[in-house]
RNA sequence: GCCCCGGUAGUGUAGUGGCCUAUCAUCCGAGCCUGUCGAGCUCGGGACUCGGGUUCAAAUCCCGGCUGGGGCGCCA
């Protein structure tokens, strides 16, 4: 055959009946009725059959009825009008070529009756992300990724990549994976933290990376992954983290108004988005204690709010009418050393979605001899920082940013249970294969 | 780091000491069938995580390994 493909499967319409055509796809089921067989094939934009008659074609016919579902096979034929077929067409064969023979019995069945264990599809993801539903998630991840970009440059940031292998542990806190770097020691970066604010000493102002997360923590839920990605933000020149807020809930707003825009996804999911209401309420960590003391949820000033907390929050927000709100002026206890302060309370601030965290972020310390302070205070070592500490003794201006998890988003954007469906090839406590 | 719970055909399950030569579905194979679209029907195939122990008898009870899931803490 002179070509294995020109049309996508529900890209064909009726100009191309009574035409020869090329498809091509995976076999997705075979209906042999005896004299006649139906051939479903699948493509990435949907399905399509194939239509043979025995008698017509007894060598394709034989052909198609004895390969093995999931092979890949690549068809020419006559495209026909069919109002019992699915796309109202159907391909009579002319000619077919096998591309790929698929092994039998497959490990984890694509269109069967029964579901599989998320640890089995997960062993099997190549085989896994050939359902429709599953792809859904990851085209739409697709487009939220692009309205990052969109709005982000539309906003004059610039995208960066900083590294990923780094030599000290970069923020204290959460455990990293440590690896050889030929005769030194290194590590993997839990976030780009340090490198991006070093950039605001650059005077590219504002920046912004599609990053990788690694952290060596043992967790073991359904929301923790040690390598996840994120949007990470900084911009600089600016009077409070109010303006930092501004971009992020923007940036959020836009992008869950992409994700609108699948239909098809969305339909394939069963899932309906609705726009947030917009701008995002702000609460402060102090109304936040009073509003959950009122519902005799009780917590101590200055901690952090725990997972049960953070939930009776959402579901209070949620009363008022928001999904989403950021918690502000944390308890400066409560935040990274960097994060800017005035006396106990910080300039930081999380997202949160129905109770669980999206993003965090604030304005930062600026002043040198502050942050050497925050350090001290905070029981860290100031030999790490010395590149990032250097950044601030020759011109940096005040600044700020957030971090925001991309698969976290993902599951409260689509109503996903655990978060290793929104990430391709999850690397949790256990699990390094694929 | 702490705490709970699992592991039975390729896949998903039933089975809590003898009725298990292990259930059902899906799947795979053979056959029948000219409009299937969760195709149908007939026949066939395929499994107790591993190692030790208790017992007349273990898929089932106990111990350990391997392996998976969930929660907390922490975080995104």
């Amino acid at each position: 055959m002179d070509r294995l493909r020109s049309h996508y499967s529900i890209e064909v319409n009726e100009e191309d009946y009574e035409k020869n055509i090329f498809l091509a796809g995976w076999i997705e089921d075979i209906r042999n009725i005896g004299s006649i067989a139906f051939i479903i094939i699948r493509d990435r934009m949907g399905t399509f059959q194939i239509t043979v008659l025995k008698k017509n074609d007894p060598d394709i016919f034989e052909k198609l009825v004895t390969i093995s579902r999931e092979s890949v096979i690549s068809v020419y034929g006559l495209c026909k009008r069919s109002d019992k077929a699915r796309n109202g067409y159907e391909i009579i064969p002319k000619d077919i070529e096998i591309l790929s023979i698929a092994k039998t019995p497959l490990p984890l069945g694509v269109v069967d009756k029964v579901e599989s264990d998320l640890d089995t599809r997960l062993d099997n993801r190549f085989i896994d992300l050939r359902k429709k539903e599953i792809q859904a998630i990851f085209k739409i991840r697709n487009s939220i990724i692009q309205a990052v970009h969109e709005y982000l440059r539309s906003e004059k940031f610039v995208e960066v990549h900083t590294p990923n292998i780094i030599a000290s542990s970069s923020e204290g806190g959460t455990d990293v994976f440590k690896l050889k770097y030929f005769e030194k020691e290194a590590f993997l970066a839990q976030s780009p933290q340090l490198y991006k604010q070093s950039l605001m000493a650059t005077g590219l102002d504002r920046v912004y990376e599609i990053a990788w997360y690694f952290r060596a923590e043992e967790h073991n839920t359904s929301r923790h992954l040690n390598e996840s990605t994120a949007v990470d933000v900084e911009m600089a020149f600016i009077n409070s983290e109010e303006e930092v807020m501004k971009i992020l809930e923007k940036l959020v707003y836009k992008m869950w108004e992409k994700a609108k825009e699948n239909k098809i996804e969305l339909e394939v999911l069963n899932k309906e988005i609705h726009l947030p209401s917009f701008p995002f309420k702000r609460i402060t960590y102090d109304n936040a204690i009073d509003e959950l003391n009122n519902e005799n949820i009780n917590i101590k000033w200055g901690e952090d709010l725990g997972s049960d907390e953070e939930k009776a929050l959402g579901k209070i927000m949620k009363k008022e009418g928001h999904d989403f709100y950021f918690i502000t002026k944390y308890p400066i206890e409560a935040k990274p050393f960097y994060t800017m302060y005035d006396n106990k309370y910080s300039r930081g601030f999380d997202l949160e979605c129905n109770g669980v965290e999206l993003a965090s972020g604030s304005q930062r310390i600026h002043d040198v001899e502050m942050l050497e302070k925050r350090i001290k205070d905070c029981n860290l070592s100031l030999k790490g920082f010395d590149f990032y500490l250097k950044a601030f003794r020759y011109g940096i201006p005040p600044h700020g940013g957030f971090g925001f998890g991309i698969e976290r988003f993902l599951m409260e954007l689509l109503d996903i249970k655990n978060i290793r469906e929104c990430i391709l090839f999850p690397r949790d406590r256990t699990r390094l294969v694929p």
